[in-house]
DNA sequence: GCAATAAGAGACCGTTCGGTCTCATTTGAA
DNA sequence: TTCAAATGAGACCGAACGGTCTCTTATTGC
């Protein structure tokens, strides 16, 4: 029962960047299959359908690519360098899974139908949000974030931004657009958002 | 030989929307049939490819997004207050074509492969970027606009954090992001890039 | 080492895909 | 009114799709 459960695993993580890459329809089962290096009953074996396993390869996809995002982040103490070194391991820590945030691409991609896997996107999308949420918030009560600050709205612009830049720069193929974000943010959080000692 | 333009242009314009829902893959011949009203010989006689009709409803579809993004533009004088209708006309003209911006939508769907459709988005992303580029710089030469500003990166930002809050609202189902973002591009334009008179 | 069970191979299924081709019908200029 | 050209219908094609099922082979507890 343990060679089962390992090789499950095995199928998730081989196919996790196929799906981010290519999309749900544009994942064929033949590329799954050449990625695991397994024939087609050895993946059915371990799911039920080809969404139940896009729902798990994109929980792991989106788990890895946050991880890498918030990484060395509580060796921190001051919340609002925190959100900034945030944003640097935004511009700088991508390709976690390759093709990009799996977050941008399954909501694009399943913005029409797909409910399982639009489900899975929004649920990533909260549990960023309230991280970051948290972080100001807690900046706030330890007055290093400006008591006027709106939390959720903060946030979402800082993920909005973010994810933008991402968009535009894989199009233009270019890190250009990221980068102006991050500095666009730094400096409004320096300026608007840090509470002066 | 009228007619048959007619009808190619209808193609194109039931397609559009279908493509921009769907994506390129999710977009099947049936359902391209079933809008138009055309059996497969019909639609095949204008276009030489399913490819050929995607690229072609992409630029309808771009063109109207566009134009309703600019739309009533001309009549402000001064530059700065045309970048802000503009952002209000992004946040609040959306739905030229259903299914979202058809630059995001189609910037994501072609990362990997679909060399000419994705062609086509990055042209529209420099036409669009080339007139804020436009707007901006005659905004400093008229001095409605402080010289110092980076106009392409003034533009990339503008865009960036449209776009993903288009996105992030989308996945929301929810108007909150699109406003936290251009609440925030209205201030930061007021205070660092209008220069006083 | 054996037996029970888990794991995987791969032939097979019906469906749908994009695309082609022939032929009937419609159109419109002379 | 005629008739050639333009237009569209729809049968047909091979390939690829997701998914099922049976049978062989590994694995594992005893």
């Amino acid at each position: 029962m343990r060679k089962g459960q390992q090789t499950r695993l095995e199928i998730i993580r081989k196919a996790a960047p196929i799906f981010n890459q290519r999309g749900y329809d544009g994942a064929a089962l033949s590329a799954l299959m050449k990625a695991t290096g397994l024939e087609k009953g050895g993946i059915y074996r371990h799911f039920d359908s080809k969404q139940q396993l896009a729902a798990e390869a994109f929980d792991y996809a989106w788990q890895e690519t946050l991880l890498a995002r918030i990484r060395d982040l509580d060796a921190i103490p001051n919340a609002l360098d925190r959100l900034k070194l945030f944003v640097a391991n935004f511009a700088e820590r991508r390709g976690a899974i390759p093709g990009g945030c799996p977050l941008l691409n399954t909501a694009i991609d399943t913005d029409d139908g797909n409910v399982v896997l639009r489900g899975r996107a929004r649920k990533a999308l909260h549990e960023w949000r309230n991280y970051l949420i948290s972080v100001i918030a807690g900046g706030i009560k330890e007055r290093d974030i400006r008591p006027g600050v709106d939390a959720k709205k903060l946030a979402t612009l800082v993920i909005s931004s973010l994810e933008g830049a991402l968009m535009v720069g894989r199009l233009e193929r270019s890190e250009d657009p990221l980068r102006a974000v991050q500095a666009h943010l730094n400096s409004y959080l320096e300026t608007e958002v840090r509470l002066p000692a």
